[in-house]
DNA sequence: AGGAAGTACGCAAACGTTTACGCCTTTTTC
DNA sequence: GAAAAAGGCGTAAACGTTTGCGTACTTCCT
């Protein structure tokens, strides 16, 4: 494919490339009737600015990169479209990757990232050794970490604030009536999961309550494996439980199938509430309760830090945590 | 940001930056000792090739640009995982961009990916026009059309029989033993759902049904707009049909949701049956029956024929239509 | 009229690669 | 042992831009 050059404008216009790129580019120095001449031809010739030779010269690519750790899971989807969204309006493309999970992977696309010159990278860590293995390429790029940040490292991040959630929803299933809830979901394997189950065993601590686990030991968190743990648990009957809090919507919709299956009605018999708010929890018949995250604001705020760092207005490193919300549908109930 | 190019290392090395290049590159004739030692004095310099630079001269950019409609919509968030996927395994980068359904924004974005000089495009027209607004671009770049070819154009178009897969699923219905068939969605605007209709209609009159239209006239598809439209479809009673055959999955859900408030059960009073197949449908008390959009496979081929152009190994267009599939979940009943 | 100031444009270098060509050294061949 | 072939490496051009610097021409002021 051959594109239509500078050159080939310059040529039939007359002047040289210089003249022409000034023309085009709207900065330089040049007289208003050549100018009109040159884009006249500029049009007529089908001329396309060409963003890699510019790439080139101007050292940035206007581009951003994300790495997700999942794109089949719709909390990761729904962040990747607002990301994508924020980065345009900023101006910039986007790049999507996907680590599934794996920190090879993690390592492999950030470093082709890196190859192909992004102005900045936002990364959702595929664990918590994420920071370690990037850490030497962090260094060449502005990277935002959509995650909680544990230790003081020397990188931005944009999260919610989980404990807070948890906390917030723990309350709620509380000043229902309830007194014995399970924590449904992941304890250890991430930070993120980890701050979540603090936050509901302070807040049974704090209202004597015990606080009681259903731990799924996986690193990845799906309807499947909701579902399948949620089958174990049903199996003891009489319920000795009220209420569950899953610590993602994925597994609460794995929870719901076992209920059903099991004859175990929601809200009825058990309430239910989760954690995420990802579109499917508004689905007709799911209708679920859950803790919201706020998406939108965070794939936001992770894309105009990456921008300002990146244009050189501000090379602090933020730290920023936002506030979840409890969105009421129908799945919990009074006891 | 300072990156390590080439000539940094040639200095250290102290050979010419072209024997850097071969050492690295693989491909150049160069001595197996000289080549060690490159290689190790780059990883410890902490090298990374440059692709744009690489892409100046090698004329591609290993990249491929996909434009949908909505991302928001799942059909199209899955479509473009998988796309995305397709084209990692055959060593491209995917770019992601949205048209929003508007012909003006779908050609700027055209625009935008020609100008990163991405190696080909995949795109979901945004309406019928799509192609003659596209057109003088077309020519510069690969381009598939995910969508049904209407009349004969110079493009390579991917698309499910969506002729066939409305027969199918009326044939199904029938064969529950239903007579009274609503066809539920858009029927004008879009060759896709034009052609859905017409499989509909000419299935009805083989089996001497008369054809009943529940109209969507507005351009998207959404739970929003099916729920409304099937609010009015519920409101008179007693219902005149036993079965509805929804042209998209999303509209199904806005049904559901419609049904569930009027107090009508599916599939106990009407079966419900969608089109598309999205991930939702599979969901607990959803339970969706759908004809189904082979997505994997339209994303693996429409990547594979964009290659093959780019490599040149072949530049006839390809009209590919994959055959739909019936899933059967729960939401239809034998009458 | 003569010099200063400003305007419009051309020249050429630079960005970091890849690669055709050529040269020198080493190996092979009879 | 000399000629031919092969191997290893350097030189330089090219890809399409942007931009600092230089220069010719115009305009303005006194």
């Amino acid at each position: 494919m051959k594109y239509v050059t500078l050159k080939d404008i310059a040529r039939v216009a007359e002047v040289s490339y210089a003249t022409v790129s000034r023309a085009l580019s709207g900065s330089g120095e040049i007289g208003e009737a050549t100018r009109q001449r040159i884009l006249k031809i500029s049009r007529d010739m089908g001329y396309t600015t060409d963003y890699v030779a510019r790439a080139m010269v101007k050292r940035s690519t206007r581009t951003l990169g994300l790495i997700v750790t999942n794109l089949n899971n719709p909390f990761m989807s729904e962040l990747a479209n607002f990301s994508e969204q924020s980065a345009r309006e900023e101006g910039y493309e986007m790049i999507l990757c996907n680590s599934s999970h794996s920190l090879d992977q993690e390592k492999q696309v950030f470093q082709l990232l890196v190859g192909r010159r992004v102005d900045g990278i936002i990364v959702v860590p595929a664990e918590q050794e994420s920071y370690a293995v990037l850490s030497p390429y962090i260094a060449q790029v502005p990277t935002v970490f959509i995650s909680e940040n544990i230790r003081d490292m020397p990188v931005s991040f944009v999260s919610v604030d989980n404990y807070a959630g948890s906390v917030l929803g723990t309350e709620y299933l509380i000043s229902l009536g309830h007194r014995d809830i399970i924590y449904f979901g992941r304890r250890l394997v991430s930070v993120t999961h980890h701050l979540r189950a603090e936050g509901y065993i302070a807040t049974c601590m704090k209202n004597s309550l015990r606080p009681r686990f259903a731990d799924n030991p996986l690193p990845s968190t799906s309807i499947q494996n909701g579902y399948e743990l949620a089958v174990r648990l049903f199996s003891k009957r009489p319920l000795d439980f009220s209420a569950i809090f899953a610590s993602s919507d994925t597994n609460a919709l794995g929870i719901i199938k076992a209920a059903d299956e099991a004859g175990i009605r929601i809200p009825e018999d058990v309430s239910l509430l989760g954690f995420d708010n990802i579109s499917f929890a508004d689905l007709p018949k799911i209708e679920l309760t859950t803790v919201e995250q706020p998406k939108q604001q965070m794939a936001a705020r992770a894309v105009s830090a990456l921008v300002r760092r990146i244009r050189n207005e501000s090379d602090e490193l933020i730290k920023e945590k936002l506030p979840p919300r409890l969105v009421v549908r129908r799945s919990c109930k009074k006891r």
